[in-house]
DNA sequence: ACCCCGGATAGCCGATCGGATGATGCCGGC
DNA sequence: GCCGGCATCATCCGATCGGCTATCCGGGGT
């Protein structure tokens, strides 16, 4: 019984993840891929053009706008598709983006092909389908909430990744020493670490800072 | 004129990557996908029984050894493939890691199918094949004086992006204190920086870290 | 055979960091 | 009008870091 087939179309910049997502996808007697973009732009042309039922979106699409904004451009298209993340990485800072984003459902790319056909299948049903890893990620940050770094102290995490000593960080931001000790306990404290090398990892790593 | 088929092995713990991969080279005349491995005990297996001419070799496999260690493997069996890797990243230390355990060529992942096929080839004819940006990045090291950073001290900046101590380093890694501030010393020397936190930031900014 | 380099080790010392504690002023939401 | 978050500043003190010098060993290249 495939007389009402879900229209998929895949977002992703790799040629070879297209190619592997079609080949499994088309294989299936109920879903149909309709349409392939391989950046931001292709994404919403295709998606207005092919009216899908779901889309697989890739979270990093090599220049231009990303994954995650590119959910919110087609989620804002009159009757938008489902939008599945279909993605390599599931640090926080990501999962968190495409889901205010819009996007229904969260899967890792190493996940087993069944798990996929069920989640498009899910996904077009308007559930809600998170690759395990990511549910078990949500639900430990959802019991610690996540505290967010005021702009000053960004500053300071800048010049703390160009090296600097507290007490040329004192100078270049014209506070006192015990300013910028301050602010970077406050760091400490919101990333979870104790050390100067640790906050500049884990600020680099949630994206707070850029690479 | 497909006489002489080459025979590619797949490894890579992505299905959908496997798929793909699948997909495009089975697409082609002269190519023929004889076995594929999702894992490292797999793929020295497959290899020793399909006896392929080219194994593609994608280097994060999940748990166990990773594929710059089943690389090393595979070239250890009697007449062994070519191995082509084809992977996401391209840091520094992944691609010096990767040739050095025997690999003959260098892909990412996001190539388009073409230079995919060619690199195939390339390599089945015992070439050496790097992406461009590969490439390029290995010439910036050869030529301009950075000094390449031992194996030992990406360990050391490993830990160090963790913000552990001294103290703690040289318990992980079973020497003493004093190796590790030698060591740091020398990252110092070598990346042009004075303090830990600037190690971590440049580090991960010459991509010898993972971010 | 020789030398250089990476890796490991040691001790010294001044500068710096990190944590604890406490205080002030400002702004925005409830 | 009060509370909380942000930004600012101050002091104290133990722990740690970073720079320096010097030694030892094993492997790879000349």
């Amino acid at each position: 019984m495939a007389e009402q087939r879900i229209r998929v179309v895949l977002v992703d910049d790799h040629p070879v993840v297209r190619a592997g997502v079609r080949a499994l996808v088309d294989a299936q007697d109920d879903l149909d891929v309709v349409g392939e973009a391989a950046d931001s732009a292709q994404a919403v042309a295709v998606v207005g053009e092919t009216q899908p039922d779901v889309v697989l979106m890739d979270l990093s699409l090599g220049d231009g706008p990303g994954g995650a904004e590119t959910t919110r451009l087609v989620r804002e298209l009159p009757s938008p598709p489902h939008v599945l993340v279909l993605t390599t990485y599931d640090t926080e800072a990501d999962v968190l983006e495409a889901v205010d984003a819009g996007a229904a459902g969260y899967l890792l790319k190493d996940a087993p092909p069944d798990e996929l056909f069920r989640a498009i299948r899910g996904t077009a049903r308007g559930e809600t389908v998170l690759a395990p890893s990511v549910a078990t990620r949500l639900l430990q940050r959802a019991a610690s909430p996540v505290p967010k770094v005021s702009p000053r102290e960004v500053e300071i995490l800048r010049l703390l990744a160009r090296g600097l000593g507290n007490k040329e960080m004192a100078r270049e931001l014209l506070v006192s020493e015990a300013t910028v000790k301050s602010h970077l306990s406050h760091i400490y404290t919101k990333l979870g670490v104790d050390t100067r090398a640790g906050a500049v990892a884990t600020a680099i790593e949630r994206r707070i800072l850029r690479p």
